[in-house]
DNA sequence: GCTTGCGCCTGAATGC
DNA sequence: TGCATTCAGGCGCAAG
């Protein structure tokens, strides 16, 4: 699941092989896949012919490549999207989306088995598209502010994961690493967010970049430069997870076992001792 | 304005 | 065996 480790991931992988190259052709096999994209797939494809790549550049979830015209190529990986950089000769992937056709004989290929994820042109977007302007910046970033978001934390009324999950507040954490975060803060997932004390915030937030940095040290470790596998890199990540997945499984910390509820029309997993319920929850 | 819930989408896993 | 159902979940939007 793409969170912010795993796009970080992909855009390392990216970097150092498509900035520089120009996009010759553009081809859009699905058109839900730039739906995003008001224009439309035609208008898509036009936009991006003939333009050099000049970054590759993340905040939160998102990705996205500065153009030389100033705009930029905005990128979702939503649930099962995928970047991957292959030979021109290479078989096209079943669920191959759009293909970028790079100078040097190199597709840049999104492939998206589930189409929840996307792309579209930013206009004027390179620096920052505006089509993100409403997404808070992610943990990881130098000018994240801490006390704001704090702040912001404490004055929602709702559940302390609703909040995480929140990209208007908090961006790149998903449904995993909330998990992961709330598991090792030993904090409940239905804790009222204004009954978080100032230590149980910090305590949070500290864990939230723990376990987002660990996360991105593992993904580092085995991609290639022309086939960036998000993945491939799944498997090295769930062998580190404390609770999600593990339902039934013994708790790392105490050795109850872990428990998995309904959340939001998903799953949130959870000790039950050392997360214990709050009197008072909201979900 | 803020919070909450739903629909989008496909294929693997599960149930009958 | 084969068909139907369930589940996974980020995001945008609409309703409350």
């Amino acid at each position: 699941m793409p969170e912010l480790p795993e796009v970080e991931v992909v855009r390392r992988g990216l970097e150092p092989v498509v900035v520089g190259k120009t996009i010759e052709r553009v081809r859009v096999l699905h058109p839900r896949s730039v739906r995003r994209h008001s224009a439309g797939p035609a208008d898509f494809e036009d936009r991006l012919a003939d333009q050099r790549v000049v970054g590759a550049s993340r905040g939160g979830k998102y990705l996205w490549l500065p153009l030389g015209s100033g705009d930029a190529v905005l990128a979702h990986l939503g649930m099962s999207g995928q970047l991957l950089v292959q030979r021109r000769a290479a078989t096209p992937e079943r669920h191959l989306r759009v293909a970028f056709e790079l100078s040097q004989g190199h597709d840049l290929r999104f492939v998206d088995q589930r189409t929840f994820g996307g792309l579209l042109v930013s206009d004027g977007g390179a620096d920052l598209p505006r089509e993100i302007g409403h997404i808070a910046r992610d943990p990881i970033d130098m000018l994240f502010d801490d006390a704001v978001f704090g702040a912001g934390l404490r004055r929602r009324r709702t559940g302390v994961k609703r909040a995480l999950l929140d990209q208007t507040l908090i961006s790149g954490v998903g449904n995993i690493y909330a998990d992961e975060a709330l598991w090792a803060a030993r904090l409940h997932y239905a804790r009222p967010t204004e009954t978080l004390r100032r230590a149980e915030v910090d305590r949070l937030l500290a864990e939230v970049r723990t376990v987002l940095m660990s996360a991105l040290r593992h993904g580092g470790t085995s991609f290639d430069t022309l086939y960036v596998d998000v993945n491939g890199e799944s498997g090295y990540f769930e062998r580190s997870l404390a609770v999600y997945g593990r339902a039934d499984q013994p708790c790392l910390r105490c050795g109850a076992p872990i428990r998995r509820d309904a959340f939001m029309n998903r799953s949130s997993y959870s000790c039950p001792r050392c997360q214990p319920r709050p009197r008072r929850a909201r979900w």
